[in-house]
DNA sequence: CGCACCATCCCTTTTTTCCATGATTTTTCA
DNA sequence: TGAAAAATCATGGAAAAAAGGGATGGTGCG
């Protein structure tokens, strides 16, 4: 019984180079590919594949998101995550997520194969790179968790706001955005403003683009 | 007489892909690939390709030097950027050190026969969403050029390190710290220490990880 | 109810940054 | 070699942030 896949990459090169990898492999079914989350969701209405190979970066909806809903809609189905990075944050997002994998794009044909027939199995598969660098980084980096209105004035300081503009901004006083500022530093374990935006982008408490 | 390629990208499944797609075509020889800047540069002494499509992000070196190195050694072979990211800041600098052209890795088959055909007419290629993105941002997103200390500089700053604690690290004076700091408030146009670490990030003036 | 947590507010002192202005030496490179 | 750019240093004042303290009301929860 040969393992149906579909592929969700934005990039075409991607797609045909996994695409050649398994299409003289009689134990792969090729059941097609999507660039974008929306096409994706409308194959899956069509039908169901065994495994849902899946980018973490589409143009129209993160792969995260993705995962979450597929893995509400068709819970059977077995997602592994594909990226180019090997970051802490996503890896850990996609299996918190309900990913059965997480494979990076320089994978090999036989890591591929491998991460099909463990997941298939049950068990979560993580790329050799990438158990190791969650080895790694075990300890260090956690992210610590913010209130609502903390992550307002981060966003804001971010912005290069002073506290008086962030103060009437939120119609607050001053010293109310004293009090978050210090508690952000504590958070963060920052010593002072500037480490403490360069912390926020690299634990990604802020987005930006 | 056919075009002959060499790809340089550390993601085993987009090399497969480029290969699927130029394999059976007879106007394309396929000459190798290298996943590394080291192994390219070796291949490059025994061989000489028309053209090398070069991944931005290499492991051991970023294509940006790699592509300026090439194209002192061997002038007179085409050099294609590749990249996932349509960032101003690296076509820039990819162009700047001699690329002939620049494509997104989510280029279709024709897309990237086109830039062959093009480059080889000795004319610039940029994929079609490269040259719209490159439009509407025209007169926004510029790094501005940071000289050495400058660049030292922020990188402290970033870490969290005062005035003080930067001019006995660097040995000189605080008010020396003091001017390199005005200066890069001045270039990158932020109002304080939080947007200029901001800012600093979203050029990618500054790396972390 | 009591407890933890959040959001709000206030005060003082010290440190650091921001701004303006000006100047000298060193390096770079056309 | 000569001009331009970079790196260096300084003074002084205004503004902002950091660090320390303490305080009040509200909400959710076992």
């Amino acid at each position: 019984m040969a393992i149906s896949i579909f592929i969700v990459d934005d990039h075409y090169m991607v797609i045909e180079g996994i695409h050649s990898l398994f299409h003289h492999e009689k134990s792969v079914e090729w059941l097609g590919h999507a660039t974008n989350a929306a096409s994706c969701l409308a194959f899956l209405k069509q039908q169901l594949p065994d495994i849902i190979l899946l980018d973490i970066n589409l143009p129209d909806k993160s792969g995260i998101d993705l995962c979450k809903e597929i893995k509400t809609l068709y819970p059977t189905v077995c997602v592994i995550g594909l990226s180019t990075f090997n970051q802490q944050s996503f890896i850990e997002k996609m299996m918190a997520n309900g990913a059965s994998g997480y494979v990076l794009k320089n994978a090999t044909q036989k890591e591929l194969m491998d991460s099909f027939e463990t997941v298939m199995k049950g068990r979560a598969y993580l790329s050799h790179e990438v158990a190791q660098m969650l080895r790694s980084h075990e300890a260090t980096d956690d992210a610590p968790v913010l209130t609502r209105r903390e992550k307002e004035v981060l966003e804001l300081i971010a912005e290069g706001l002073t506290n008086n503009e962030m103060a009437e901004k939120l119609f607050v006083s001053a010293s109310t955005i004293d009090t978050h500022r210090k508690n952000l530093l504590m958070k963060l374990n920052a010593k002072n403003t500037a480490e403490l935006v360069k912390l926020a982008i690299v634990k990604k408490l802020i987005s930006f683009s």
